[in-house]
DNA sequence: CTCACATAGTTAGGACAACTACCTTTGTGA
DNA sequence: TCACAAAGGTAGTTGTCCTAACTATGTGAG
């Protein structure tokens, strides 16, 4: 059989687009695993990323304006989620007085208990990649880190919370090396953060 | 300060729970780029990705039950999508003769040519991949196809297109590379086929 | 000080996604 | 030939996520 039998158009690919292909199952199979999660415990894919979320950061990002930039979605489609968590009584609102419009959002014990259980939901994806040696750990990351920033940068990701984009971010003058200038430390590639509590905007 | 200010649970992160945070960003952003270009073309994310699968793929593979399996979804909302999209006159059916139980489906020429438009959507994320090294992306590649070879064999992904979960595929006795049976050559990672037509699964 | 504007969140209504359950027709193999 | 599997479709439901319009509260310029 002549070998040029096997050149589709689509097969003679470029690594790139494989790499694109690649990452694109890879979504698929977030869904597929989050979607198998919820309905286990009978809830919607929101709303166990909601509650995930919750249980990892703190009080000024769990608020319904800053989940709906975080999630992409509008604040009326989080607001609903937020009600529908209430009413399972997985979550609690505590209003602040210095800003009567807003409030914060608490997992209640039943929501933290679910939240942690399905905070595993992406176990599967996390089984190879512990098996995968620790310099190609660290090389993946940098490349996944590199193409984050890149999505940030153009403004298809619109929450930032990784070093890349941090103001406290900068490359050391004598070396080049990735520093912190909050933490005064060099960042080491395993030291890169991708959700950073103390992540401030660049201006 | 205390540096132990900033140890908070989730920051001591390891870098395999890094890596997983950011293929789920890079998910989110695949997300986010299908809804942007379906708003644009009046079309659901669902029927974007119909079209520019049947772009792609030879007749067999453009079936309802095997577009069900492909994106992990039922065949009746498959059916669905593709009413719609018959409606819309941007497919047809043909029916074959030796089994009028199922057809194949076609693009029309509008069909094609939305197909083609919106093919680019992940663009913004091929952009940082294109910037690498070549050794870099080389790397990059099969640590991802690693990642997906898993989830081929444990379930969540059930379609599969690539070497790794194909009959033809071996590892050479002499030097245990890759091989192909089919096209009788060593298989260097950048010859490695995600999505290749001539696949056929393990028994 | 106040008035326009911005911000936080909510409600209502609708399009559509994607499911389950059930059905028809057709192919297949013991 | 007859039971069963496989391909696809229909109906009905639930839930997602949107837009548009709304309330109420904070903020800042003149």
């Amino acid at each position: 059989m002549d070998q040029s039998d096997f050149n589709l158009s689509h097969q003679n690919q470029s690594t790139e687009s494989k790499i694109v292909a690649s990452l694109e199952r890879i979504s698929q199979a977030f869904r597929v695993l989050l979607w198998q999660e919820s309905k286990e415990f009978a809830l919607s894919p929101i709303q166990i990323q909601v509650l995930i979320f919750l249980l990892n950061h703190s009080d000024e990002k769990r608020k319904v304006s800053y989940l709906a930039d975080e999630f992409n979605m509008t604040k009326a489609t989080i607001s609903d989620t937020v009600k529908t968590l209430e009413q399972k009584n997985l979550i609690t609102k505590e209003h602040e007085p210095h800003d009567t419009r807003s409030y914060i959002i608490h997992l209640t014990e039943k929501g933290k208990d679910i939240a942690e259980k399905t905070s595993f939901f992406s176990k599967e994806i996390r089984t190879p990649i512990d098996n995968l040696s620790a310099e190609n750990k660290e090389n993946l990351l940098l490349n996944l880190i590199g193409i984050i920033k890149h999505l940030n940068n153009s403004g298809v990701i619109t929450i930032q919370r990784m070093c890349m984009t941090c103001a406290y971010f900068q490359l050391s003058d004598q070396d080049n090396q990735p520093y912190c200038k909050l933490l005064n430390q060099t960042l080491s590639p395993t030291k890169l953060r991708v959700d950073c509590p103390e992540h401030k905007p660049k201006a």
